[in-house]
DNA sequence: GGTGGTGCGCTTTTT
DNA sequence: GCGCACCACC
């Protein structure tokens, strides 16, 4: 080792020691604890992140570790991204022999470089959820089940998901089924899992599941993983379903050391197959396991800590901790009773546009957060209505856009012939002739001949059948062909020049529409995006830049450039931060959900109330919540009860304001009154609307909470008011 | 085989 | 209130 390379490295120990003086005591014990089972208890805004990354700093620096036998799994590719660069920036350039990534592309990992001794090709694709509904139909077909409300691909879909979770074969499921229904649903997995083995592709669940079987059946490839990853560390533990749970626990098996940080108060995935009590119970996999809790929160003020306990006290079973701060108590908490969701994001939009103007607050440092996607688009309408410019998480994904999916599919089909998802998706794009029926047929023969669709093609063109479409055939055949040639040979952005150039697909989109612009553009970025796979070997560079895309979530997407209001679910904003954050949508029905209400268990109703805790825990500074007394569903409109959430906040904690407009009085709960006298509007009158400006009332019904008229405004939009509640100005 | 109309079902949350 | 699936027609 030359002198300047020690004395650099000489920095960097110094850099570690100086940075963990800043530890508190809690968080120290964390990062020192010797070698061997850890379990970390990470409250909201504790410092997580930043423990983990000087436990790994302070394991190969001090302890001597390899830094290529740390292997770091976190839940978002962003969150694994972020933990890359904390590590770094106390290691230095150590930092690129660390695995750090997703369980699922930890699966990937092992199955690409590993599945050979179980049959796995290397080259399998990862089929998405688009993929895999378009397989469950296929084998639906395929098996001779009609797609009826008794059976719908969703459902199927379902059943075998939980199947794999449970490591159950398709025959083991038919073995346990005890229902024609539970024997139908496996009849489907079983069509669907030759489907995708035909296919040679792998969905989201047999990342893992595979992986896991295969280390199960093959020692001496988990020994040889256990010695690659001798360190391992696992973030947001209490989101780890069965199937994660185990991965970790053969990786672990030999040197068990093994790192998990999670906070049960967080636990939002639980409908997804996620089991809290792998967090409940490390302690009894590993007796001697050491276990810190980091209950001081550097984020909050203690008003919005306080108003979190007092949500989050009710939960049955949950490791008992309460976060403080020495921050101060702040703010209280504003609680907004709106009249519909109109009205609630016309109040958020001001109340941002005055903390922008009055409090100079960025609006990088807003965030509107709701229980469902459909949620956001009235703060769409009113962020557009007021010149907010705002940054959507979610809904349509760039990866999830028609023509960014099609690109995709001709590659995947290029590097995975067997794909057949990806084929029957691009047979016909753009349109060459190729019918539906054609397709199918390609398909059959390829199912019937254990030929890849490619290689069907190329057989029926030999013997064609009577009215094959042998010029539409050849000419995709070719394109194919054409980049087959290519893929070793160019690098990935290239080789979508060339494949776009060969299907004309520029043509395709360029219709002259402004949408069509836009699209073509989509297909543009995503060419840019390749390049950043470009330096790889080429047919590698297009491997990596699939599986990434595949695996990327929403979150991951979300660029941080420019100044908006971030507008996020729920679930997607855990692990964000923002000093104003804007809780809306907090009725009986939407949070907690009318599905955990009505046919959910106990556990349903605690995870919303963990959903509820997660929104408040993002706030530093400024907490708004609010809840509107109508709320359109369907184009229909609901009358709805505030949260039951809301009532376990401490009331001296917030500060209500009431919209003055057209609500009843805060202490009359709704559908609670009764016999109110009939108002005096009648079908006919012309009325104005303090929102909604001058309209005529054309349908009037009798409620329980009053009449319900509806409107029609000369604006041509019609909503439903309850007569006595509305502000109504009779002209 | 492609296009355009209608009707139905749907919305939890996602790697 | 919208998107998708199915069907009738070109």
């Amino acid at each position: 080792m030359s002198a300047g390379v020690e004395e650099s490295s000489k920095a960097v120990h110094s850099a570690l020691r100086r940075s963990m003086e800043r530890l508190n005591d809690a968080q120290r014990s964390a990062v020192e604890a010797p070698c061997g089972p850890l379990l970390i208890f990470a409250g909201a805004g504790s410092g997580k992140t930043n423990v983990i990354a000087h436990r790994i700093a302070y394991l190969i620096l001090e302890g001597g570790a390899d830094s290529h036998q740390v292997c770091a799994v976190t839940f978002t590719k962003k969150a694994a991204t972020e933990m890359r660069s904390r590590i770094g920036l106390l290691v230095g350039n150590e930092v690129e022999g660390i695995w750090c990534g997703t369980f699922h592309s930890l699966g990937a990992y092992i199955l690409r470089t590993r599945g050979h001794v179980a049959g796995i090709s290397s080259s399998f694709s990862i089929y998405d959820e688009a993929d895999r509904l378009a397989a469950v139909k296929r084998a639906m077909e395929v098996a001779g089940i009609a797609n009826n409300k008794m059976y719908s691909p969703q459902t199927v879909i379902h059943s075998i998901s939980t199947a794999k979770n449970a490591f159950l074969t398709p025959s083991a499921a038919e073995a346990i089924a005890h229902s024609s229904y539970d024997r139908t649903h496996a009849a489907v997995y079983a069509a669907y899992q030759s489907e995708l083995e035909r296919a040679r592709a792998l969905d989201f669940d047999d990342l893992l599941c595979q992986a896991v079987v295969l280390l199960e059946q093959h020692d001496e490839v988990t020994a040889e993983l256990g010695e690659r990853f001798q360190h391992l560390f696992v973030d947001e533990y209490q989101d780890t379903n069965h199937a994660q749970y185990r991965l970790a626990t053969l990786i672990a098996q030999l040197h068990r050391d093994i790192t998990v940080v999670g906070d049960d108060d967080q636990s939002i995935y639980g409908w997804r197959g996620a089991d809290i009590t792998n967090i409940l119970s490390f302690k009894r996999d590993y007796p001697d396991a050491t276990v810190v809790t980091l209950d001081r929160n550097y984020r909050s003020t203690q008003t919005i800590l306080d108003a979190a306990y007092g949500v989050i006290e009710h939960v049955d079973e949950r490791a008992e901790k309460r976060l403080w701060t020495d921050i101060g108590s702040g703010e209280p908490i504003t609680i907004y009773s709106t009249y519909d969701e109109r009205d609630e994001a016309e109040r958020v939009s001001r109340e941002i546009v005055r903390l922008v103007r009055q409090e100079h607050v960025p609006l990088n440092e807003c965030v509107v957060t709701y229980r469902t996607n459909a949620q956001s688009r009235a703060f769409e309408d009113a962020f557009r209505r007021n010149n907010i410019p705002y940054r959507m998480v979610g809904g349509i994904r760039y990866y999830e856009r028609k023509e960014v999916k099609d690109i995709l599919a001709y590659c995947k089909f290029v590097v995975n012939p067997a794909d057949v998802a990806s084929f029957v998706r691009i047979a016909n794009v753009p349109k060459r002739k190729l019918g539906e029926k054609s397709v199918a047929d390609i398909v059959v023969y390829a199912r019937d001949h254990a030929l890849t669709p490619l290689d069907a093609m190329r057989a029926l063109l030999e013997t064609p059948p009577s009215h094959f479409p042998h010029v539409s055939v050849t000419q995709f055949v070719e394109i194919i062909d054409s980049c087959l040639e290519r893929l070793a040979s160019l690098p990935p952005s290239e080789l979508l020049k060339h494949l776009t150039a060969a299907t004309r697909y520029e043509q395709y989109l360029r219709d002259g529409t402004e949408e069509g612009e836009d699209r073509w553009n989509n297909v543009t970025e995503l060419i840019g995006l390749a390049t950043e796979y470009d330096s790889l070997p080429p047919e590698e560079g297009m491997q990596t830049l699939l599986e990434n895309l595949a695996l990327a979530s929403d979150v991951d997407m979300m660029s941080g450039e420019g100044d908006a209001v971030t507008l996020i679910t729920l679930h997607q904003v855990k692990g964000l931060e923002y000093q104003v954050v804007f809780l809306v949508g907090w009725e009986e029905g939407l949070l907690p959900h009318v599905r955990a209400i009505r046919e959910g268990t106990p556990s349903d109703l605690d995870e919303e109330r963990r959903l509820a805790y997660v929104g408040i825990t993002r706030a530093k500074e400024h907490l708004y919540i609010s809840h509107a007394f109508v709320r359109h569903l369907y184009g229909e409109a609901n009358r709805c009860q505030p949260s039951r959430f809301l009532d376990d906040i401490p009331e001296e904690l917030m500060v209500r304001q009431q919209s003055q407009l057209d609500s009843a009085p805060q202490e009359e709960r709704w559908g609670e009154s009764q016999n109110v006298p009939p108002s005096s509007f009648a079908v006919g009158d012309r009325v104005r609307h303090h929102l909604y400006g001058v309209g005529t009332v054309v349908q009037k019904d009798p409620s329980r909470g009053g009449d319900e008229l509806t409107i029609r405004f000369d604006s041509n939009t019609t909503r439903i008011f309850i007569a006595q509640e509305a502000r109504l100005e009779r002209l």
